[in-house]
DNA sequence: ATAACGATATGATAATTATCATATGATGAT
DNA sequence: ATCATCATATGATAATTATCATATCGTTAT
């Protein structure tokens, strides 16, 4: 059997390609580029010119900006369905953040020109991106708040509790991040969250294997994140 | 002389307003509501449903949420040409957020449906609502990092400067936030705020009357606001 | 006028967090 | 196999920040 385009076999698809009429999706089909990162690779880099609008289809990735003290402070994590190319995309010429994976990740990859041209055309496409963008945008921002309330052992607990709860749907899970991409994520220093993480076994919340963790107490865990 | 519509002489009309063609520009003219606030006043409550696509003509506003102990937390500070009724907008059906007036201001108001359908049928409104959502978005985003990579006096140091060379354009002007206001935007304590601008005066670098602040070594500051 | 209240201010102290030192274990290069 | 390097780990200490107490000033209500 052959098929025009695989878009249409996409998970992705209802993020935007849903609202592409069959001339719209042959364009999208036609200019789509697909591209594999192992983890550790660099998918976009600060700095640099924003030809593409890439988006994520498996796998997980950082995005962060590096400081004029050369250190890293983690802006967000992203999954599938998390739009990864957007802040910036629309407004600006150059990338204001890095992304890397954190895992094996696909992501596809679509110009700005096209892009562009389309959302021109097709107003519900306009809608729908503008609907991801204030959503993810707001996302980053609330959790950025949440976590500045918290002192250090509900900041290490909240990020415990966002890969056991959204992203490995599991009490038991490996750390996509070491010990000190946590701490570039939720503001204090590699030493602290090492601290943080051995008090949480110690006081029988966790255990832990070197990058496994074993939520046992997941309620009093999830009260450290709020109260704590 | 006969206007069909004042938006045509508002200053914010490259906003959007100028993407608009004869035919939209009527409907906008005529389902439009200007609002006038006092200072202090409310405009937009935490919590309740989103019906209005506001923007901000004149004056100065705090975008803020209530944590769940009951302390505000500021997200950004917003003058015109910032959009202001931009998170969660497009994507929630309540507001994330308070919006209240810290200076006089005048807002204009349209109902999200009509917006809704303008950017369907217009595409280059789209993509203006677009650049200007994720410009924004991006700027909160980074100025919140770049707070946190500093310590208090440098994080009372860049709030200063920010309102002398972003929104009054002088070196001597009246602090439109409260010490407490300043507290929960830098995300320190109201104490060390004061002691903070305490000791930029002792060291000379500002003068204080009350609201009034009187920037004397702006290089001083800068770096401050910097390294500090 | 004066009482009450909130904003500003300062000092003393406690709590939190960062820094520095050091050690161990894992991983990769030679 | 051994060395070098980096991540993890823990303790001691210093630095930063928050909390508590208290005082003054200005504004508003009575």
């Amino acid at each position: 059997m052959e098929l025009g385009c695989s878009c249409e076999l996409c998970e992705l698809k209802d993020l935007f390609i849903e609202r592409l009429d069959g001339k719209q999706l042959d364009i999208v089909c036609s200019i789509k580029v697909e591209k594999e990162f192992r983890q550790g690779e660099l998918i976009i880099k600060e700095g640099t010119l924003i030809r593409d609008f890439v988006y994520l289809k498996t796998g997980l990735v950082k995005l962060y900006r590096t400081g004029p003290d050369g250190k890293e402070q983690i802006i967000t994590i992203a999954k599938p369905f998390d739009y990864v190319s957007l802040l910036s995309v629309f407004s600006d010429r150059k990338y204001n953040y890095s992304v890397s994976a954190l895992e094996d990740s696909v992501t596809c990859n679509l110009s700005m020109k096209e892009i562009q041209s389309l959302v021109q055309e097709n107003g519900l496409l306009a809608l729908n991106i503008l609907s991801k963008m204030s959503k993810v945008a707001d996302k980053i921002i609330l959790d950025t708040l949440e976590i500045r309330r918290k002192h250090l052992r509900g900041r290490v607990a909240f990020l415990l509790l966002y890969f056991s709860q959204k992203v490995y749907f599991s009490p038991e899970f490996d750390l996509p991040l070491s010990r000190k991409e946590m701490a570039d994520y939720v503001g204090m220093t590699t030493e602290n969250v090492i601290r943080s993480l051995s008090e949480l076994r110690k006081d029988g919340i966790l255990k832990i294997y070197g990058k496994t963790i074993h939520i046992i107490k997941m309620e009093t865990l999830t009260s450290i994140a709020n109260f704590g």
